[in-house]
DNA sequence: TCTGGGGTCCTAGGACCC
DNA sequence: TCTGGGGTCCTAGGACCC
């Protein structure tokens, strides 16, 4: 019998900013940006929900229904750092603590008792050192299955333990929402509502082969799920056998529309830098590199091209991108986001040619160091702004490889 | 309501190969 | 020629999560 912990810190951004700002302690707090901007609210204090602010909700709709909130800017280094003193922390409890995201973990508690006692003494510990080393608070959801302790650390909110005893997960899950159920969104909730599903109750007691007729493999991990279950996608796999990123991307809103060319591919250009940086810092080349185009309207498309060797270097993705983007922008149409994304890593160098590979190594090394120098003086002192001017593609042709020129 | 940014996973069709 | 059956890769889109 395995036992796990899901750890949950409590309105993780707001919390946060509220040590930098202990001023914003109490009042309505709105993270994600200016009220008159374009983007959503990343995260809400207890005080701003009330009002009905949640996280998602445009920056515009949050204003309409709580404008005495205070709405700062998100700063991403800072949860980074605090997410990893929040990790430092859960691992002097467990040995296979597990990052689900920047504010959410699960720990294999399975034969700490010894140490750490029963379950919910340890989680009380835990819950206090947490306070202690770091000054947030978290919610942590006990079970036997991964899927049964998320659901409780979200139960146990605020700054509350809930321990699901083994065995009484179906009894537990039974009454709640099968919107609770993660991987439950809004799409399947309806579909569910139709059927007249709308407790995980009702889901348990449904035909099996009733949902995955209906709804293929998602509907028999939802069957599973619905009797406490770990299964289907991540839940399959056991926690702490963590891989390295599957997809690299970045994108941008821009705050008005436009149809300026040079404005959208030095906006490309950057994403492209901001990518393959990234890409370089992992030791990846993607083979799929991926365009991201949304008009005004709100329509998105999506254009892909694989390349054989893979690349992690930016003036290569940038012409990929370039090429994708004049072959599908429809031109004069404004543009609301542009997004470049990497994906589908290329074997190890190993396997490759020797002289090709030596050569995109000393180019990799030469954007390292680029990369350094960015971290010195700040993004603007190394950047492709050339290519936008086509003194790259006049260099290309000279030397295929793209690479600095010999001495 | 007027809709961010970074991800994961799934589906489905078509190309291509045996 | 009126037409199989897999398997794998690529591409596009969409649901979902924080």
């Amino acid at each position: 019998m395995k036992t796990y912990f899901h750890v949950d810190m409590d309105a993780f951004f707001v919390s946060v900013e509220e040590l930098f700002d202990p001023s914003l302690k109490g009042k309505p707090v709105v993270v994600g940006g200016r009220p008159n901007e374009r983007g959503v609210v990343s995260a809400a204090s207890y005080a701003a929900r009330k009002f009905g602010v949640h996280s998602a909700m445009p920056l515009r709709t949050a204003y309409q229904r709580c404008p005495q909130a205070v709405f700062v800017d998100g700063h991403p280094e800072r949860y980074r750092e605090y997410s990893h003193k929040v990790y430092e922390v859960l691992c002097e409890f467990s040995p296979v603590v597990e990052m689900a995201s920047i504010d959410e973990a699960y720990l294999d508690m399975t034969g700490t008792e010894r140490l750490l006692g029963p379950p919910l003494r340890a989680a009380h510990r835990l819950h206090q050192r947490m306070k202690e080393q770091t000054g947030l608070n978290c919610s942590i959801g006990i079970s036997a299955s991964r899927m049964v302790a998320k659901i409780g650390s979200d139960q146990a909110k605020p700054n509350g333990v809930l321990w699901v005893i083994p065995g009484q997960e179906a009894a537990f899950l039974a009454p709640l929402d099968v919107r609770r159920v993660p991987g439950v969104g809004k799409v399947m909730e309806k579909n569910l509502h139709t059927l007249g599903i709308r407790k995980v109750g009702d889901l348990a007691r449904l035909d099996e082969d009733l949902l995955s007729q209906r709804f293929g493999k998602w509907g028999l991990a939802l069957a599973g799920k619905s009797h406490g279950l770990d299964a289907g996608g991540w839940f399959d796999s056991e926690i702490g056998t963590d891989v390295g990123p599957k997809s690299i991307s970045h994108e941008h809103t821009f705050n008005e529309d436009t149809a300026d060319v040079a404005r959208l591919e030095s906006t490309l250009s950057r994403l492209c830098e901001m990518v393959g940086r990234r890409l370089r810092e992992h030791g990846l080349r993607a083979r799929t590199i991926q365009l991201k185009l949304r008009y005004s309207d709100f329509s998105t498309i999506t254009r892909a091209h694989s390349i054989p060797r893979g690349t992690g270097i930016d003036v290569e993705l940038f012409e990929e991108i370039r090429d994708l983007f004049r072959r599908n922008w429809k031109p004069g149409a404004p543009v609301r986001l542009l997004g470049v994304h990497a994906s589908s890593w290329a074997e190890s160098a190993a396997q490759l040619d020797l002289t090709g590979e030596e050569r995109r190594e000393k180019w990799s090394r030469a954007l390292e160091a680029a990369d350094k120098l960015r971290d010195r003086f700040g993004d603007s002192v190394v950047s492709l702004a050339a290519s936008l001017r086509g003194d790259f593609r006049e260099r290309a042709h000279e030397n295929p490889a793209g690479l600095p020129g010999k001495k």
